[in-house]
DNA sequence: GACTATAGTTGCATGAGGCAACTAACTCGT
DNA sequence: ACGAGTTAGTTGCCTCATGCAACTATAGTC
């Protein structure tokens, strides 16, 4: 695939409209291994993966409410109320009253959960560094790079523009 | 796998291990998103995730097996069976059975089926262009080029180390 | 022809998820 | 300061995806 920019316009669309369909398969492709790898994974501790991305919210933002870390993860506040639940049975978080509002509650990550994250965490670093280490640091960086901005724009156009579809 | 030549401490690993960390919080923020995004999305075409899967690997690998699709898919052969059902009873996927072995079934998609298929990835193409038309192609195809082999290892590694579970 | 292996289907259980109804507590207007 | 409306969480109920195990029917083998 030969690429010119040297037309500003109309030449790159045709290039981008060729290069985002094998982005766009190659990150399907990604997600659907990595959803995967992530059932078993995951699981494996005695997490789901909905709930390992709770930890991770609540470890990165401190002690949120139950309705932020449900829109946090993007679920309703019932499936939210749920993980944490079965999360505190597991001894991974610990619900606390809010001192501000008696009505709320500040979910927050016990020591037991913080090393769980940390240990599955740990796990998939690892899998990701072997894989990454045939690439050089450069591509690596560019890829993080890349796949964080994608990420972020694409993560605020589905909060906006969900009702649009 | 347990290859830990992180022992012998070459400059190199210091970077691999932080590049690889970024690196995955990057991906599995991006795995995070997409899923959300194709709950939402794919649903919208009455097709379920794992459908527009199914859909996709019965197109690019022609008509195949029920075992052969639930392999592809990594679901267990029920799953893979009533997600055809499922498909079926919509008419995106015809039966057929296999003129070599009268118990097995040849899964065809239909016209109706492959139509369909092509609306949700034009929709997600489109989305993805959206978002890539913001780097150059260089960089998109850099990422392209990464994403791709990485899946292709994970996957292969995924599929190797199943046992675990 | 009987035995075993394989392709699919189905019964059953689990777990994630959403919606809606509910409880309790906060806020605000009068 | 009391009642109306609002907000935070919980729970009941349903659906769907999934896996395991049992089952049916056909293939292949001795």
């Amino acid at each position: 695939m030969a690429e010119k920019n040297t037309r500003s316009g109309r030449a790159r669309d045709a290039s981008l409209d060729a290069e985002a369909r094998d982005l766009h398969r190659a990150m399907a492709e990604l997600v659907r291994v990595y959803q995967l790898r992530d059932r078993q994974r995951v699981c494996y501790y005695d997490l789901s993966v909905t709930q390992c991305y709770a930890l991770g919210e609540l470890l990165s933002k401190g002690p949120l409410g139950l309705n932020a870390l449900a829109g946090a993860l993007a679920l309703d506040k019932s499936t939210a109320s749920r993980a944490v639940d079965s999360m505190e049975d597991k001894g991974y978080v610990k619900k606390l009253p809010d001192p501000e509002d008696a009505r709320a509650i500040r979910i927050e990550v016990t020591a037991r959960g913080r090393k769980i994250h940390e240990r599955v965490l740990e796990d998939l670093y690892e899998e990701t560094r072997e894989l990454a280490a045939d690439y050089d640091s450069k591509a690596r960086r560019a890829t993080t790079e890349f796949v964080e901005r994608f990420t972020r724009k694409a993560a605020a156009r589905f909060k906006s523009g969900r009702g649009g579809v």
